[in-house]
DNA sequence: TATGAATGAGCCTTCATTCAT
DNA sequence: GATGAATGAAGGCTCATTCAT
């Protein structure tokens, strides 16, 4: 039914991220779908639409997600495993959704001029969300349970996002396999680091 | 002499991190620099010339800084002290330059394309030297001194610059005061982690 | 049975006057007609198709009544009744077919492009035959009987029409009842000019 | 100096009259000066914008112009002559600057979309000062030494600009020749039904 | 050094039109 | 009768760039 809609946004999500908003052309976005550029405005009603259209897809997916995440950490025991099974959403271990991370993550640290002040505001309330519903609660948890350290549980927080997001650079210029591993180095040392080994 | 050289150079440093390197008018970076758009020719091949002008600089900048940090550090006496000299200077601890700290940030994960290559293994380049000459010396000197655990180097060089890239993100996002914080914070984390606590 | 097509004509006719031919959207008719653009060319060739109809039909209205005004003159007596007849039709002194007037004179006054040649002609068409079957012959009878000063009749036709075209502007920028009264004044006006007074 | 402007101006007026404000096309505009149509931007900000000083200008002219009207007026004793003066300067009856003329009254009659409401009342401004300023007050003081009728001022204005409004049509269609003779036709028709002939 | 003026290339967008369904 | 989808042609506009002064 939506097909055309629907790889017009694939294909523009793809140009977005590799070109940016400004760096993408229409015309380029229609000959990946193979249409003529006039047809984009049968869909969309403009660039800017487009991109925002896009833009709340990713949001309203990373909102979704966070349920799912809840429900996962929620089936498993440890905080170990349930720390773990966070740390492999952001990290994006599986390299699975890449062009859509890559795109949320190029939105979120340089985003287009015309949506840089809603595009801060959702980050921030989600990133908000992510720590109240699913790390913090997981941390202390662990904490209370004796499997982690009684550190500071906003450290810990402090730590995890800023690994998480060093992965993000890693993830441009490492190979796949070298990405691999170093998510795994990275997870151990952090492992490591809180749980209380004694 | 070259007065209006650098006022140029430094408007569009600015314009370039704000608007990324399409989004950046060159209207806009003469404006600012109160000369009208055509007397930039006169300084300036071109934008992209000015550009890679710009990205050399940064380039040739921080390769320079390599050897004043492998100076620093020999001057200092412990593995604690110097690791935390590297933390500093790449963190932008006390915020003294990020403006250009942005621009080789983004130039590094979204260059413009037709850079691409170049700055990719300008990058790699640089990160490999600065492993070589800085942080893999340092390391394996703390861990020969005992000062910090025998971890496996490279495992923790990972962690090092993981951390550190992560600290970038947050520096778009938190306000000042808060970065301050958590450098702090991850930096003792970091600590903790690696030091031969006996 | 051409229900749709006589809505399209009306929407048409409506924004034609508003806008003009050029500016007139094909979307904007399709909408007041709550149907798709793309429908439209069931009923009509063409934008400019569905103007020409539009145009011949006002000019074939315009013709069919001057047969009309021609009858109801004969069943009127003096000549005052019957010049006060033509500047009522003239003047829409009623407001009845206020679109249709204007659609008629905007298309006279400033024609599409494509269409002026033949409306310039329609239009001379027209005004000779009004001349030459309605106004001459009134005002000719009127003088004849002494009913009117003996004047040069062309000049009382050019004055005649001078004044029923001028209050076409009044139209456009009088309040309706502003423009009623003006119309009585200019009437009385014109008609003590060139009525025989003793 | 403002050269190539002045002549922008000049072909856009043209046009503008021509076609309409939104017939005219800027290549065309541009064509007609010799130049490209990117170059028109140095010059104006858009075409809205030109078409906006365009009508500035005239309506700065208008009134400027009714202040000259005002002196011309002073120095005529009769008021045959006054009425007559303003009578040829609204009729254009030296056919002198007919291209500004139309200019403003196809604005006048069907301004473009974005300009209704300031045209509007710009219109209505004008014709109350020239109601105000010149109209009345020679009428007025014709009918106080007795070279008028004693006839309702507001009468007469009402049709003076009826008739004069209606030149504006006969502008259109007549031939230069019969135009200058109509002109006279209805100045003198005018004149003398108001004049006090005993 | 700087700029007024102009331009080529290209971009986003609009709009009348077509056509298969 | 009507429409979803697509398109050609063109339109206004932007922007880096040039060049004579």
């Amino acid at each position: 039914m939506y097909l055309t809609r629907e790889r017009i946004k694939k294909a523009a999500l793809s140009l977005f991220v590799k070109d940016g908003y400004e760096g993408a052309r229409l015309v380029d976005i229609a000959k990946a779908v193979n249409i003529k550029t006039a047809s984009l405005y049968y869909h969309f009603e403009s660039k800017e639409q487009l991109f925002i259209e896009l833009f709340n897809d990713m949001r309203n997916k990373k909102l979704a997600n966070i349920k799912v995440l809840h429900q996962q950490i929620n089936e498993l025991g440890s905080a170990k495993e349930r720390l773990f099974c966070l740390y492999s959403d952001y990290s994006n271990r599986g390299y699975e959704h890449s062009e859509e991370l890559n795109f949320w993550k190029r939105s979120a640290l340089f985003p287009p001029s015309f949506l840089r002040e809603k595009i801060h505001s959702d980050l921030i309330d989600y990133q908000k969300l992510f720590i109240d519903l699913l790390l913090m609660p997981v941390i202390l948890e662990g904490i209370h349970s004796n499997e982690l350290k009684s550190h500071d549980a906003n450290k810990s927080i402090v730590v995890f996002l800023s690994l998480i997001q060093g992965m993000f650079s890693e993830f441009h210029y490492s190979q796949p396999k070298a990405y691999k591993e170093k998510i795994v180095v990275v997870w151990e040392f952090f492992w490591d680091s809180i749980e209380n080994s004694k």
